[in-house]
DNA sequence: GGGCGCATGTAATGAGTTACATGATTGA
DNA sequence: TCAATCATGTAACTCATTACATGCGCCC
């Protein structure tokens, strides 16, 4: 996860003190990345050693201090420069998912579709909660478009998942999962 | 990422030794994880500490020596119990893209739909070679599972960058990111 | 007056990567 | 003979999380 580059980009759009980049982060980029507050206070600790951010110090009334930080330019170079190894990159994405299904044969079926019917419930909730997100922001900004890839996604899941279901009632059978992947294999040795 | 699952779960459908599960990951598990082989060995290491795994030396002719790992009755429930949450849990999945793409109007609009071109190019290079694997297998096999759920996705991902691309050419609009954020809140304060 | 929100961290720990180390065999 | 494959790791490091610590103000 890029974090540094969403802290910087952030920081370049607006000044800010740490706890409000936190709560951007948690509040509404909640689909991006899950980044946690002692992660984000080392990040920033770390950007002004390295001299890509300054921070300078607030009060408003009686509130406890704020250290407002602001990009410099070598903070700025820097932004520049992830950003585009970010966007020309194909990042590969993995699914924690796909570990457990791997496995999906070795508890009985009848089990199996029914945590896979709660995993599909969970998905289900998921889309509900980000299609009224979306349907909060316009259409082309910035942030539409995050929510709606992850709607996409979450789209495909289902359909997955309904699939998966689907065929796991047609037959139960219990395969030899490592004889499969070898089998695929391209002949290399003797055949 | 569970890998302990992965690795307890391997092990349960058949002993092998490190390399031997190393290679299966690396070759055949691609699209799962990229799990390194020293994680691995640090991995086998901690589980056979905890005893959930234990380990017996083999050699095959003037080869290195082998440690071919085995599960063990603790090591077969601790299984039983990660897959059942791994299987019940919808896990949220986040995209690296994703950072990338929020700062999208930050670089000029020609310029960036040259990176989403590359990126989108990547996307496909991934489909063309998870379709050759994907063929490879049963339909209907753990691993066809597998594949297929990727290829779900990246197809998810090619629409969507088509879908993005085919936007920026319409309206190249520099929008206040920030704003667009905070405007989609529910009001708490003043109206 | 009690809990939540604001605001900032530290310390300990864990998870995973990279680079390095070793040494034998096999195939081009 | 040179590179790749087999086989196992260690050491140093980065990145991120959890749990802990502090203290004030505001609202119910």
């Amino acid at each position: 996860m890029d974090h540094t580059l969403l802290i910087l980009g952030l920081l370049k759009l607006e000044e800010m003190h740490g706890y409000q980049l936190g709560d951007l982060i948690d509040k509404r980029l909640k689909y991006l990345t899950d980044l946690k507050k002692p992660t984000l206070y080392h990040l920033l600790a770390k950007l002004e050693a390295a001299g890509q951010v300054t921070k300078s110090v607030s009060r408003e009334g009686n509130r406890p201090e704020r250290y407002t930080y602001r990009l410099t330019k070598t903070g700025e170079a820097q932004f520049k420069e992830l950003l585009r190894q970010n966007l020309q990159a194909a990042h590969a994405a993995y699914f924690n998912d796909d570990i457990g299904l791997l496995f999906l044969s070795e508890i009985p079926a009848a089990e199996a579709r029914g945590y896979l019917e709660q995993k599909r419930a969970g998905v289900d909730a998921r889309i509900t909660e980000i299609a009224a997100a979306t349907a909060r922001h316009d259409a082309g900004s910035p942030a539409y478009y995050t929510l709606r890839h992850h709607e996409l996604h979450l789209e495909t899941e289902r359909a997955w998942l309904a699939e998966l279901i689907a065929h796991m009632k047609k037959r139960a059978a219990r395969q030899n999962i490592i004889a499969c992947l070898a089998e695929a294999d391209t002949p290399k040795r003797k055949k």
